[in-house]
DNA sequence: TTGCGATATGTCGAACTGTGCATAACCATG
DNA sequence: CATGGTTATGCACAGTTCGACATATCGCAA
């Protein structure tokens, strides 16, 4: 038997929407906090920017939430940071994350290992 | 703010191949279970045999388990039932996602919901 | 020994996703 | 007022996934 890891995945919707946000936008919005461009962060997690900028949008389009205060031109050609709602919604998406995490790795070990023996 | 739901999604992978095992291969399982076969499993999911068929084999190749009793031929055509191993995988990884979605639901409620006032 | 229905497996095309590229707008600074 | 680097956004192309088909095989029953 091979050895196994478990692996989990966390996201909201809406009625309409699937994946308004999750684990991939909540990543983004942490590189963009320690980076300061959105630029930056789609560089360091490997995203095109392209994906990065649109996930952003429908994040912020579909919670109806302002996550990010978005600055173009200027000395370095712009700049993105977190509002404050966003970084409320990085810290308590995080301990959520954080709390599942832990979960799994504890159910896993209960219920999955037991049964490989 | 529009109305918000949890997802969340577990598997499991070794270091070559992702997702060896999962909630899709463990809902194929039951429907084999209760309908006795696999191209009934695969209509009743929605799911085409072909992908039903190459799901299962490739759980059952990776770890390396005999999940399934094939049966061609014969009066029916064929059948395929779960074996012991395969019904044991059946409950344990029922008991591991049934708990992780309590976990997640009630993670969501404290962290989310609370952030949403 | 023929027929039926399920398993087994390859292949091609459609749908979806994300990347790459091309622009345009923006604005503090030199 | 020209420059540079970033945000903003459309579009075409590539990779991945899945479904629809097309066969082949198998074995009991009529």
């Amino acid at each position: 038997m091979k050895k196994l890891r478990v692996r989990f995945k966390l996201w909201l919707s809406t009625k309409n929407v699937e994946g308004v946000f999750g684990d991939g936008k909540w990543r983004l919005l942490r590189a963009i906090d320690s980076e300061g461009s959105l630029n930056a962060a789609s560089k360091t997690l490997r995203i095109s920017y392209r994906k990065a900028w649109g996930d952003l949008s429908k994040a912020e389009a579909c919670l109806n939430v302002t996550l990010l205060e978005r600055h173009r031109g200027g000395r370095m050609g712009g700049a993105t940071c977190l509002t404050k709602q966003g970084k409320e919604w990085v810290k308590a998406y995080g301990k959520f994350h954080s709390e599942i995490e832990k979960a799994t790795e504890k159910a896993y070990e209960k219920h999955i290992q037991e049964l490989l023996r």
